[in-house]
DNA sequence: AATTCATTCGTGCATCATGCACATATCTTA
DNA sequence: TAAGATATGTGCATGATGCACGAATGAATT
């Protein structure tokens, strides 16, 4: 039962992990990004003012590769420094631009999304969103019983 | 609601993107591999005889950087090649050592996996691998329909 | 206030992984 | 046999990453 639901994960987690998907859903929204540099877009979108560092952690790098990828992020003019009240962390927002270029991801993320969906009824989407938001929230919770 | 999805998705997928997983996992398997090699070991287990061409269109990457995984697994005593029926296509199988390297990674898999999963009934565990299945079948599926 | 320790980030450096273009070997088809 | 297709291997350049170290800032202690 537990392996057939890893099993499933591991289709499905294989499945989104692959480069070219990323490449192509950049490629569909048209906008120059790279693949790496995508997890933080989209993290610094839903999360405004994050820092280097959290950014690091939550997408599991070091912080020093996070620190490049921004730097490129401002330069290219996605990203933008929110003020510092700790003026140790580099906290960043995202500009218009970087906003405009999120809706473009989101849009052809689900265009190619819902292509795949199309056999799905509305009893089915609910389910699976309730399903996933469980599983979502069970994986990235803290969940540290005892578990130091 | 197919945007709820694709956050929930967004978020589990990341978790399991994380490169700190693996090297966690793999740490925690005792077995010295490197994350990239990771997916090719676990798809060999699956399908042995896989020739680098599957292996690289399965994984998303370049044939050329499969090869060389694939060699770096073969000199390392996890892979051993299979019988050629074609002489251009370099089949792969796990060696025993791989073998038993692959069981202690889903050991260490599962483990990690069932502490997430303590909390679920059996109802809940039905449901999603029921839930799971279906989606990994339906994004993998070729589903080519009017989009050659 | 001064000192010490902790936090956060940036940078140099080495390493690894990857894609691309091209070459080679093998198979298929005419 | 010849021509084209397929699968793989290799050189090369590039990009991403981790690690170690240092600088700047903030917090805590005396």
């Amino acid at each position: 039962m537990d392996n057939e639901i890893f099993e499933a994960l591991f289709e499905i987690v294989t499945f989104f992990n692959q480069p070219q998907q990323d490449r192509h859903l950049l490629q569909q929204a048209d906008v120059p990004l790279e693949p790496a540099a995508l997890p933080i877009v989209v993290r610094v979108g839903r999360q405004p003012g994050i820092s280097v560092g959290q950014l690091a952690d939550q997408i599991g790098r070091n912080h020093s590769s996070i620190s490049r990828q921004v730097d490129k992020l401002v330069t290219a003019g996605w990203l933008q420094e929110a003020e510092r009240d700790d003026q140790r962390i580099r906290r960043v927002e995202l500009t218009a631009q970087g906003q405009r270029g999120l809706m473009q991801i989101k849009v052809a993320r689900e265009t190619a999304f819902r292509e795949k969906l199309a056999d799905y009824s509305n009893n089915d989407r609910a389910e699976l969103a309730r399903v996933l938001q469980q599983l979502a929230d069970t994986l990235t919770g803290e969940k540290t019983a005892y578990h130091e």
